[in-house]
DNA sequence: ATCTATGCCTGGTGGC
DNA sequence: TGCCACCAGGCATAGA
């Protein structure tokens, strides 16, 4: 699943294959991806060049010479480059045609990821419409707006990690990681917590997720190969999937639960 | 105003 | 081999 450190590393592999390339035709084999109608996206679309390709949280922004496609892969959105037609899969939703023998697709099994098109003018307005938070791998995000929205709420911190209005990047596996690390139980009301825990949970999160970018960006491939996957931070996780298997830190068996429907895993002996 | 539950989807898995 | 219920989960939206 893409969560910031795959869509980061989606950005910077996509940006050294597309950077440059005219868009010469759209097929949309799936419309509700597409969150307008289907033909005013290919008309406004079709003979823009792609300028820069931006991420905010596991947002995408393809800027092109007019507009910019803001692009979600949800939960398994991806991007190939298809050299043909033929090499298209069923799961292959929206093609966009830059030359006779080059394809980006976008791919998405579950058909849960979005795409938006919106004017270059308007993309502070679209993250502040979102409501979404500072990246949690800003270097200077500002604390105490953050604190606050922790400090005053009584639902659990990781349902509060997950909130991309508080925070914009983290995911299930990425919040579960940095709760171990601070030691913080999954179910803990964000009231609860102090000042030094919340500094402690934010500098953990912003590890997991630099080194998640660093393994992710060491996957480089060639330009044939497909884009979007295994990076090696799975390597790396200490409490995510782990349920049953003994904790590096004490030894303890690694339990699941469910906090706010999500399935959560965490040690029951260092995290409280 | 805040928060929780549901819908969107399909492939994989476990039980039989 | 097959069938089926269930799970996975980010986000928008309906509902509490």
């Amino acid at each position: 699943m893409p969560e910031l450190p795959e869509v980061e590393t989606v950005r910077q592999q996509l940006k050294a294959l597309v950077l440059g390339q005219t868009i010469q035709d759209i097929k949309i084999y799936y419309d509700p991806i597409v969150k307008m109608p289907k033909l005013d996206f290919i008309k406004q679309v079709v003979g823009q060049t792609f300028k820069d390709i931006k991420r905010y949280g596991k947002y995408l922004f393809f800027e092109m010479t007019q507009d910019i496609i803001v692009s979600h892969l949800r939960m398994e959105g991806k991007y190939y480059l298809r050299h043909s037609l033929k090499d298209l899969t069923k799961h292959d939703h929206i093609v966009f045609v830059l030359k006779d023998n080059l394809f980006l697709t976008y791919h998405d099994v579950r058909k849960f990821g979005t795409m938006e098109l919106i004017q270059k003018s308007d993309k502070q307005a679209y993250i502040l419409d979102k409501g979404l938070g500072p990246e949690i791998n800003a270097e200077d995000i500002d604390f105490l707006p953050v604190y606050k929205k922790i400090k005053s709420s009584e639902r659990a911190i990781k349902s509060i990690l997950l909130d991309q209005k508080v925070l914009a990047g983290l995911g299930n596996i990425y919040v579960d990681e940095t709760l171990f690390l601070a030691k913080i139980h999954p179910k803990k009301k964000g009231k609860s917590l102090s000042k030094k825990q919340v500094k402690n949970i934010l500098s953990k999160a912003k590890l997991v997720i630099d080194h998640a970018i660093e393994l992710g960006g060491t996957t480089i491939r060639s330009y044939h190969s497909t884009l979007g996957i295994d990076g090696r931070f799975q390597n790396q996780l200490n409490v995510h999937t782990k349920k049953g298997q003994d904790c590096q830190v004490c030894g303890q068996e690694i339990v699941k639960i469910k906090v706010g429907g999500r399935g959560t895993y965490y040690c029951p002996n260092c995290q409280k």
